[in-house]
DNA sequence: GTGCGTGCAAAATCTTTGCATACGC
DNA sequence: GCGTATGCAAAGATTTTGCACGCAC
């Protein structure tokens, strides 16, 4: 778990500044939990109901600047604009099965989808970040 | 390989008709072949500069159709707005390494990811349509 | 001829940026 | 205090849509 303290030492590390809206916005999506995936225009209101305003601008600012610090995850689903979760080193490598009518998510892991990513990034002689095995499909309800 | 006469036979089927940019759309990506991404402003100038203009909003509405029909495959990369490549039978499931700094990408095989795919959707009880899975890494070239 | 498709321009989204002010350090 | 961060509003980038005309069928 993330705390302030951690997210202070990252920030000023680059001599950068640990402000109440870069802890709500990180705070928002430990409140949720790993398994989340928040949009910036959902995490800017899912805020403002918090009574904790954050401006629309400053949340892109900050997720872009967690996301490149390692506290968050960009997520590559294209549905309705940028995705970010929560970056948790055991779940870090999780991948999602998702419905291509109704955007239902689901997860899992697979030991053998992430040896073959390590394995590819290797062979072009790339130095592997992540990898995120992302399958469309069809979701029960959604089946005709 | 497509040609205009799948196309008509899938236009003709829910009533719509093969026009003169729906074949250049196509035609274009089956002149650079299956290993080439595209976004629609891409298509839009290539396609300017054959002297075949098509206009821009028609290419987001034929890009959204060919994909649609199965001709044309949605990429999930994110870099730069959404990207399409040709959706070829024997070429429908292979996967992308991506340069996080230059954007250069790699494509790769891998049966076990499939398999993973496959067997994750099932778990859901999802139908499966495809997986690709997204490898993030740094190219040699941009490693420090 | 019927009605789908196109081009154009405007609008709707989504995201970034310039600048003056506020505040973490 | 110094210099980064924020909020606001404007600009940019990307994608969609309304409408009149054109063309595939």
């Amino acid at each position: 778990m993330h705390d302030d303290e951690s997210l202070q030492q990252g920030l000023h590390q680059d001599g950068r500044r640990l402000t109440p809206q870069r802890k709500r916005v990180l705070a928002l999506f430990e409140r949720r939990g790993s398994g989340c995936h928040l949009s910036a225009e959902e995490v800017h209101q899912q805020l403002a109901q918090l009574e904790l305003k954050v401006s629309l601008a400053t949340v892109y600012r900050t997720l872009r600047l967690l996301a490149d610090m390692g506290f968050l995850q960009e997520l590559e689903l294209t549905e309705g604009g940028r995705r970010f979760e929560l970056a948790v080193a055991d779940h870090r490598d999780h991948h999602h099965v998702v419905c291509i009518r109704c955007g239902r998510t689901e997860e899992f892991e697979s030991e053998p989808v992430l040896a073959a990513g390590a394995k590819a990034a290797d062979s072009f002689g790339f130095q592997l970040i992540e990898s995120s095995l992302n399958v469309r499909a069809i979701c029960p309800q959604c089946q005709d």
